[in-house]
DNA sequence: CGTCTATTTGAATGTACTCAAAAGCGGTGG
DNA sequence: CCACCGCTTTTGAGTACATTCAAATAGACG
């Protein structure tokens, strides 16, 4: 495959030894989705880590009575995986889909076994990445459990303005837990 | 201090050697809290890594309205911290609380980025602590924005058990995001 | 231009909250 | 042992927030 991209993106985060990039880059598969591709499907065991080069995913659940619920997006720099389906090998509740043309790195599993393995620095750099990732969900449920949907709006805006003209609102809604119709109320009312 | 609580409880749950237990046991702070004992405080930057040896912790925001949200509890064989304001030297927006006596093993900021650099082991380890909060966190978010308030709670008894006769229902109510009044409702109806 | 999806609007309904008050329960001191 | 206090839990009425369903309007794209 193609190295540079690979090495270009990590380095970026990422301080890395000649060893350690080359470790990396031969366990990276670079891959081309189209929009509405899927990368993860329910029923199926999540068996990659995936980042993001460009583009934009979506993970969500549909729930008994047919609603969809956004649980992350991931754009260009994020990680995305469902980390319970991976770690304990079960079937995903989850589907995880492109909502534009996006390329994504993917390591599969036995792969980032072997990464934790052999480089110290992996096991450090993952940490460090789910450590932020969990304080973020963090701030999330505290959000969810104590604002109205117009804060949980705001805090959206703010926090992904560069998505803000990229997805649809239905994404959004389904993200901040409410219906489209009543987002549309709360922007309105916003105005 | 007394050190054999500390190797046994964390032997239990990570295989350390003779040298990566030294070095953790140097490291830990026995302390012994009353009840209603705060270990974090709004306003305080979170310097610790927790470990819930007996009794009982809760972590909880009380918003501008003075409504209390609880985002966590902590019991036996539980990590508590504010991981946000842990890593990037924030003040911190939440309470740390003891709901009962309880026994803790505290790790202060220094030493918990000493066994990183000293111990592999403990990157991994913590990073799978890490890992695992998450997963829960994640179901939680998934659960909040697609379930009413009654699923919340029969998710809280199967996922609590050993809590739910240990607090009160304030504090459940607090941490499935309802009132008290309403989950009495919701108990009332459920039987 | 037509089709598909996204967004808005409105009315009726349901879910959860607020406020006030009553009832239950456990511990403590006299 | 009982009376009282503080806290938890319950009850009910009125209100606010959010959903459902149906339909109209607007935009995007081949």
């Amino acid at each position: 495959m193609n190295t540079k991209p690979v090495i270009t993106y990590f380095s970026n985060f990422w301080k890395l030894n000649q060893k350690e990039i080359d470790f990396l880059v031969e366990r990276a598969d670079l891959r081309l989705l189209k929009k509405k591709a899927f990368v993860l499907e329910k029923g199926q065991v999540c068996n990659h880590f995936i980042f993001v080069v460009k583009g934009c995913l979506k993970m969500y659940k549909v729930d008994d009575k047919g609603r969809f619920h956004n649980l992350q997006f991931a754009s260009e720099n994020n990680w995305i995986s469902d980390y319970g389906s991976f770690y304990n090998d079960e079937p995903s509740e989850l589907f995880i889909e492109s909502l534009e043309p996006t390329e994504i790195i993917q390591f599969e599993k036995n792969n980032v076994f072997e990464l934790y393995d052999n480089h110290v620095v992996f096991d450090r750099n993952f940490r460090i990445i789910i450590e932020n990732a969990f304080i973020e969900q963090q701030k999330r449920i505290l959000q969810t459990i104590s604002s109205t949907a117009e804060e949980r709006y705001l805090y959206f805006i703010k926090k992904y303005p560069h998505l803000l003209n990229r997805i649809s609102h239905v994404q959004i809604a389904s993200y901040i837990g409410v219906t489209p119709e009543f987002l549309s109320q709360v922007r309105k009312k916003m105005i």
